[in-house]
DNA sequence: AAAATTAAGGACCGGTTTATCCTTATTTTA
DNA sequence: TAAAATAAGGATAAACCGGTCCTTAATTTT
């Protein structure tokens, strides 16, 4: 469905939020050990998520990762997931079509219409802050 | 969402079908032109599927492939995928945890799961006639 | 000013996926 | 019986993905 980088990344992305909330900062290995993911290859996927505006790093001493009050219910999780996989995953014909579409459908477009509208829905309409709540309760979890 | 393999396995199943329905078998070559797939490619595939019992292969001058008359509706969509990609697709974690329940749900679940039981559900009970009719009767597409 | 801390980023590696090519096995037709 | 047709399958390669390691850049602390 997402990839790794993905899954990482919106992980991340909900920890670092979730701190930001409580007015910290973190750093690269908090958020690795937080969320259970390998150091370096979860750097290169905040470089990304920085570079896209999603996050905002520091460096040096006391320096790392949040998220900016604001982004909190601007970000949806479909910029996440655009900033790192594309758009493919809830865009693409289930059957790999190049031109899938109502007047020239594969024999699944009907019946995949629906689940493919419903993940775009949820990752368009989810933001940040809908994310963090639960995991600020202990009712949601981002590792295991 | 499908690997490409899978979305090739899906494709040539479908024209198998729709074949055999008309009484004919196909050869690799002709599956290849008319689900535009790389022909060595498709092979291997149709290898997996054979030794699955979806499709049924003979060898030699005259042969080719084709289904069964019985598998027309017993073989659901939910099989192909199985045997191409694994059930990961409609009953892995959107985030990747190891363990996501309700019990331990990832920030994601309560969203991401009527989308992955609605895609569990279409690929459960689609059988390859469901796929099959639309393509006889020209509504649907299996390249381009 | 020097040392420590932290992110950025380049180079590299191994496995998997997507493919291609060639040989072998099997069956039918001539 | 020989030739043709066809699938099976081994060997190989390119691209991509997930991941590591090491150096560099920037910032803060001492």
């Amino acid at each position: 469905m997402f990839s790794k980088a993905c899954e990482y990344a919106i992980r991340a992305t909900v920890f670092i939020a979730s701190e930001s909330e409580k007015g910290n900062r973190v750093s690269l290995k908090q958020i690795a050990r937080e969320i259970d993911s390998p150091e370096a290859f979860t750097a290169k996927t905040l470089q990304k998520l920085s570079r896209s505006g999603i996050i905002t790093s520091t460096k040096g001493a006391h320096g790392g990762f949040h998220v900016l009050p604001e982004k909190m219910t601007e970000i949806k999780v479909s910029q996440i997931v655009v900033a790192i996989d594309g758009d493919t995953v809830y865009k693409r014909c289930s059957l790999g079509l190049s031109d899938c579409s109502e007047e020239h459908p594969c024999p699944f477009h009907s019946r995949f219409k629906p689940v493919r509208t419903g993940l775009q829905e949820i990752v368009e309409n989810t933001n940040l802050k809908d994310l963090t709540s639960g995991l600020i309760s202990g009712e949601t979890f981002l590792k295991v």
